[in-house]
DNA sequence: ACCTGAACACCGTTCAAGT
DNA sequence: ACCTGAACACCGTTCAAGT
């Protein structure tokens, strides 16, 4: 019997392949993801429907591996809150040259939705009225992916503006150096929305 | 004497072309900039050195003529720092196909430091510490950005999920539609964030 | 100095042909 | 069903040639 020839591609292996592409290089072409298949860039069409299924298919990948989804088990939900936002940020923050191609499609579709179920059902609990829970997760989304994009940025954004702009040079040297920088900044706006949701709740009791 | 032929080309016009490219396709290709200038592609290359170049441009084009920095007026520093983030966040919102084609090159530089360096003077005299002043400016910013991303993304994002997903169609009933949900979710979370702001200096009077 | 037009290397995608 | 290789339309950029 002729063993038959195995299956080259699947899509786990796609993905992961793309993922290196897009970590090594920051890009991806289907001629550099072909090459570290060993096949053709058209095989990889049986498979997903083109350059943008990949994309979507690195998003699910990065984001719900990397994302720790509220447990749910009544302890407080600002802790709650807190540790899917971190392990949200962390997951993009992983793979940070990922993060700008995820902004050429179009956000979130998919089983990313099941995550934002979740968080709505904590929120209720919290006490968010019905109204402002979909807000709220458009407010941490956007923070979470705001903050994902600054880390992405690199290192020396802030060039020294040969003494113009002094408020700007004091902050830049009193602020902690690399990454400690984004992820000091990323803690300070995650405890200020939570405190700020926080009174708000406290304001409006009228749940 | 010969009428001297007029200069085609100068970096204003070519911004406005672009601008105009992104407004209307939602991408910008030297092919089609050209034709709307009624030049060749390689005529571009005679005033700024490329897409990234033209891309920068649009950059400072609209993210300053739409900011509004804060005065430094002396009046409450939150109501100033409010009003340079809903502008800032307007900018950008003005032209939201734009906003993907600002990632893919790395962020701030150039002229938006001179933002930065008002938005930093406020914050002194609002008695952040200088160590946090470029962390803030780094959550606001952040905010800001997401937020305009989560603008740019299309109206139906969040699809009903055929009744497995409770909490998050509950949601999606109760909250506002149309474009009032991305106003009423960034003002919610601008708020929750000065508040953050207001309760940390309160709490740590050692500035 | 500024612009043109041809040329180049590189994209993503399609498709007939093979197994 | 899966893969190949050629082909296609399109992209950003360069450069010799013109004025």
């Amino acid at each position: 019997m002729v063993q038959r020839r195995r299956r080259l591609l699947d899509v786990d292996t796609i993905v992961d392949a793309s993922l290196a592409c897009v970590d090594e290089t920051g890009r991806l072409t289907m001629a550099d993801l072909a090459a570290r298949l060993g096949t053709s860039a058209s095989a990889v069409y049986h498979h997903l429907s083109g350059r943008g299924a990949v994309i979507e298919a690195l998003r699910e990948r990065v984001v719900l591996a990397g994302m720790r989804l509220p447990p749910l088990d009544g302890t407080d939900w600002d802790g709650q809150l807190a540790d899917w936002m971190r392990s949200y940020r962390d997951a993009l923050a992983r793979h940070p040259r990922l993060i700008p191609l995820l902004t050429e499609n179009t956000m979130t579709g998919g089983p990313v939705l099941r995550g934002y179920d979740r968080v709505a059902t904590l929120l209720r609990e919290a006490g968010v009225p019905a109204r402002e829970v979909l807000l709220w997760i458009s407010v941490l989304d956007s923070y979470a992916l705001g903050a994902a994009l600054d880390l992405a940025a690199p290192e020396a954004v802030w060039r020294d503006g040969d003494g113009e702009l002094p408020a700007l040079d004091e902050a830049l040297r009193a602020a902690p150096g690399g990454p400690r920088r984004a992820d000091e900044a990323f803690e300070i706006g995650l405890a200020a929305l939570l405190t700020g949701l926080r009174h708000r709740l406290a304001a409006t009791t009228w749940t």
